[in-house]
This record gives C-alpha cells, structure tokens and sequence, in this order.
DNA sequence: AACCGCTTGTGAACGCAGGAACAAAGTCGC
DNA sequence: GCGACTTTGTTCCTGCGTTCACAAGCGGTT
C-alpha cells in the first residue's frame, strides 16, 4: 500500500517540527519556502531536512522550493493528524493540570476525553474545561471513547498500576511523566519524558566546559 | 587533568536515570546491585549499562556487583551534582508553575533562585514557595546569585526574547519547553524539550502498526 | 528557443550508538 | 589451597543517523 515501510523515528519527531513551522509560516500568508529558510527556522541541517522530507516522496519544486500549504497538509496526513487522537491523563498534579490545559495538544489533532486522579480532592474539580474523574471510571471511558492514548503524570509510586490499568482498557501508546521505567506488555508503545534529566544534562554540560564563567565577561562587559 | 575527556551525551542522559534509581536503592538499605538488576530497573540493556558505567572508570567488584552508595556518589559526582545549580524560571503559566513546584529539582541539587513572568497579575503571587518577580529583576538576581541554568516556560513569540536577555545576564544553559527554535551565542548550550512532539511520535507509531484497534473489540463496531 | 542560476532529491562516506560475545578478576565452596 | 561460578570490563561488529557533495530538474531571462 505505502510505498515507505518505515520512517526513522528521529525523522518523526522532526516532522512534527516542520509542522509547527510550516503551520506558522501559512499563516504569514507565506506561498512557498525553501529547504535552508525551513531547517533555519527548524533549528536543523538543510541537508537533514531534504533527507527527512524525501520519506514522503517528491513534495518540492526544483528552483522553487516547497509550497507551504502542501507540504503541511502532507505531513500532518502522514503524522496521523487527519483525524482527531482521544487521549486520557491520569493525574492531575502540577504537572497534570499543566498537560491538561496546555493548548499546544487541542490545536495538534490531540483532545483529552478523560481526566483521572485518585485523590477525591481532586476528582469533580474542573482544569482545563474538563472535570476530573475518580479512577473507577477510568475504564468505562477509556472503551467508550475508544482512547489509544493514556498520558501518565501521576507520583513514580503508582505509574505502573496506572499503566497496567490504562493497557488493560486498551490504550496502545502511554506517555510517561512519572519518574520510573514502565513495563507494558508487547505491542504497547511507551514513551518517557524525564524532566530532571534534562537539566542534568545541561548541569554536566555546563560542568564539562570548566568553570569559564569569568572568561566570557572579559572586559566588564555586562553593561 | 580528567582521564575521560568526554562523554557521550546519550550515555550522560542515562547515567542521571540510574542515579535515581540507584538513590532508591540507597534507601531500601540495599547494599549491592548486579549490572542486570540495575539495568532492568532503568529499563536498559545490561551491557550497555556497564558501558555506560565504564566511562566512570572501574567502579564494580567483579563476581559481586556495584556498591550501591559508592556509584551513587560517584555518579553524583561525574553530573557535577556535589554542589547545587541555581536556576530562575521565566514564564509561570500552567507549565512554569509546575515546574516551580516540582520537587524532583530540588532533590537532586537544583534550586530555582528566581521566578519571573512578564504579566503583573502574576507577579507577587506564590509559586513553590517563591515569589514571582517582574522581568525588569531579571538581570540583577541572575548577576547577584550567579545562576547558570534558565528555563523558559513562556509563550513562543517572548521565547526568543527571553533567551536573549537570558544570554546577556550570564546564563550559560537553557532549558527551552516553547515550541521554537531559540538562537543563542556560541558557548550557551540549549536544550529543546517539546511535550506535543512526544504525542506526535505516539500518534505516528500507533498510526503506522495499522488500525488495528477494530481488532481490539471486535464486536461492537462504530455504528 | 536556449542558457543560466537556483533548489530539490539522492548517493556515498563518516562517526556514533547499541548489542552481543569474550576475557579478566574476584568470591564462595570444598 | 584449589577449583568453579558469578559478574564486571572490554572488544568487536552491525546498524543507524548525520553530514557532505553532486547530479537532476524547473523557472526566469534574453
């Protein structure tokens, strides 16, 4: 049927970077753009991008560059985003409120049909124009909204009795917030997103270059 | 002066995975682990866990495993966490406010030393335990607490702006969650983290395993 | 109609990460 | 004291991702 088996995942994830570009530039009213102004804006090689873009067949014109409008109606049909992804949450923390009414997930094809705390000063309160479920319902929504996304925000402590009930319900793709490495059984997808391991990366980054902070202000040059 | 002139990113990402797991283990009492247990914990391979610990230089004792306490701290150590990194955030909206009121920062040696937010209705208010501060601070508190780390939690179109005066105060590594691109000045490391890209990938796996989800419940068709 | 410049798409080389297999070393048991 | 088992540390290899460089193709111009 499709003519491409498989696309990297690392070219996955910059597609979805493309997007976010190319939907900005639509909206600047903006025909077409070229492969080097698209991977400046994209923070990537021109190279890269031509490379990642050639996974979805010819989309450009030789001499002209790629029209914006097409090449972001391609992708997002190749992201999956044509149609809309009911997601669950389950927790609702900081962080859970902060997933919840992030607005960068709506306007991406991603709508949370159900929101899911254990603790009953959570459950009935309202965050992001959804109110919050006790988790019994848990499943009942899950099969009746036929979600195939669970995002997991909860203390490390419960994520995966969480995940264990989100694929028993049938969610086939988890992303995971909570500290800890999750086991889900075999064609499950789970992604983990570790925020304190990000600064820890650029901690030892910062550590590994010397401490050169007073080389970069030579001449007094903080005014 | 370092016998290990560098090493891998990847691996560093990972090492801060096993220094949480392994701060667990500290707690349970537990004295020693095996590469294997250590490695299933933190949801990797087991050789590519002692190649990861390799770079660290011999830190086991063949035939029994690692000390538990002992890697932790050397560990520590090698992320450059024996002394804590000051932090200001900039942005408390849902995200900002949860990432100033999460506490797995502080307990592995990250301290924010200042919120900032451009809106005055949020300015004043308590985030974490701290007090919001205009922009117009910015450049003072980072000078006078000699914070490295900044984290942007704003919305896209101030992002570039607040990586900017980021830079120019002195901050040498940032933490970027608005969906852009930032350009900062050589010798400034920035770190992209983008929570809708996640969801994409997952949409996109899902997508691509086939809509198999009919399959799932077979009886009991849309209709 | 033909030329020229610009841009895409692709092919090849380089470097890196991941995984498996093997040797060294230390401990426990006899 | 010696042997065998366990586990680390290392080495090799395979595959992937990234980058550079070139050929192919299209539009505009004369």
């Amino acid at each position: 049927m499709q003519s491409r088996p498989r696309i990297p995942e690392a070219t996955v994830a910059r597609l979805a970077v493309y997007l976010r570009v190319l939907s900005g530039l639509a909206e600047s009213g903006r025909g077409t753009v070229s492969s080097g102004e698209l991977a400046s804006a994209a923070g990537v090689n021109p190279a890269g991008l031509r490379k990642d873009l050639s996974h979805l067949g010819p989309c450009g014109t030789r001499g002209v560059g790629y029209e914006v409008a097409t090449l972001r109606d391609r992708i997002a049909g190749v992201l999956g985003m044509e149609t809309a992804h009911a997601c669950v949450l389950v927790g609702l923390g900081n962080l859970g409120s902060a997933l919840a009414g992030y607005g960068g997930f709506g306007s991406r094809g991603f709508e949370f049909v159900g929101l899911f705390d254990a603790s009953p000063a959570r459950v009935g309160q309202e965050v992001g124009g959804r109110v919050v479920r006790p988790m019994e319902e848990l499943d009942e929504v899950v099969t009746a909204t036929r979600a195939t996304i669970g995002v997991i925000a909860t203390p490390a402590e419960v994520a995966q009795r969480v995940c264990d009930r989100l694929t028993a319900a049938g969610v086939r793709s988890i992303l995971n917030f909570a500290p800890v490495a999750l086991t889900a059984p075999a064609g499950v997808d789970v992604r983990q997103v570790d925020l304190s391991v990000e600064l820890q990366v650029l901690a030892f980054l910062d550590k590994q270059r010397g401490p050169a902070a007073a080389v970069l202000a030579p001449a007094g040059g903080m005014a």
